[in-house]
DNA sequence: TTCGTTGCAAAGCTTTTGCACGAAT
DNA sequence: ATTCGTGCAAAAGCTTTGCAACGAA
């Protein structure tokens, strides 16, 4: 059996809350779920103006809706621009950030996430969502920081 | 024996880096050592203003000498502001963050933070520093939050 | 006296908003 | 035909920077 493919899953979810299906909505979902992780507005923004006159603000205004319809999730990764990622299908994971390049690696630490709930049960609190980064050196950088120093 | 203030460490800090100590210094220092955590800058300004015609600049300048000094630390608590917190005499801590009236409570898994150090390593990178928040709502907005509906 | 430091104002950056034109139903 | 969506430009909001006056050594 198939999956429904995250443009058409986005169709419904506009449909059953009474938006349109446009164009640049199915375009900006499709780069978004066929490229990269962790994409900037930037990002997005490059790659689809070759395809097509668009403004930041629509994809701002879509990035909302998709975030919204649970489809994906806004990331904070240390630096001055929202990341997004996709939430279908995925895994809870974490992330690794090399401060140097700013790599990516995705992990999971599924008993140590159980703990995060205990936690702010201890508190009394009522756990909405957590969030770890890490941050540090990735093996390339690592290397290249030896033979030629970092400015 | 008698811990070092905090200013006098920062004036030791300055001196030793060609700095001059100046009063704005001593006393943005004294006051972020004096009150609530994690403030931001404008919670610093609103405070020093009383007491001397201070401008913003001077306290972010301020506060990345501090942050270089290594008495501070600079912190994102996922709102829009750059919080400062004192690393002096600090223990190692993760941040619980209430979603709704932004209460923070400061809390620490030792065992937890092993097991960070052990997955930068796995992935070949060398950790430098990680980050932890857990979001929820504290005791006090559940409570509110049943009787008087957010908006 | 000599430089580092400060306050002010302006600029920088990402993100948000107002508005008239254009597209979807 | 009506309502919603889009692009553009301007505004917002936090932070940084340029510069002349000021203060520390």
């Amino acid at each position: 059996m198939e999956r429904e493919s995250p443009v058409r899953l986005f169709q419904n979810y506009l449909k059953s809350q009474g938006f349109n299906v446009t164009k640049v909505r199915c375009q900006i979902t499709e780069t978004l779920f066929s490229a990269p992780e962790h994409m900037t507005v930037a990002d997005l923004w490059a790659r689809l103006r070759n395809e097509r006159n668009i403004s930041m603000s629509t994809i701002y205004r879509t990035l909302d809706l998709l975030v919204e319809g649970g489809l994906i999730r806004k990331i904070d990764l240390g630096d001055a621009f929202a990341h997004y990622e996709p939430v279908l299908g995925q895994t809870r994971h974490e992330h690794l950030i090399c401060t140097r390049c700013s790599k990516i690696v995705e992990f999971a630490l599924p008993d140590i996430e159980e703990r995060f709930f205990e936690t702010a049960e201890h508190y009394g609190f009522l756990h909405q969502r957590h969030e770890l980064k890490i941050f540090g050196l990735c093996p390339d950088c690592q290397k290249s920081s030896i033979s030629q120093e970092v400015p």
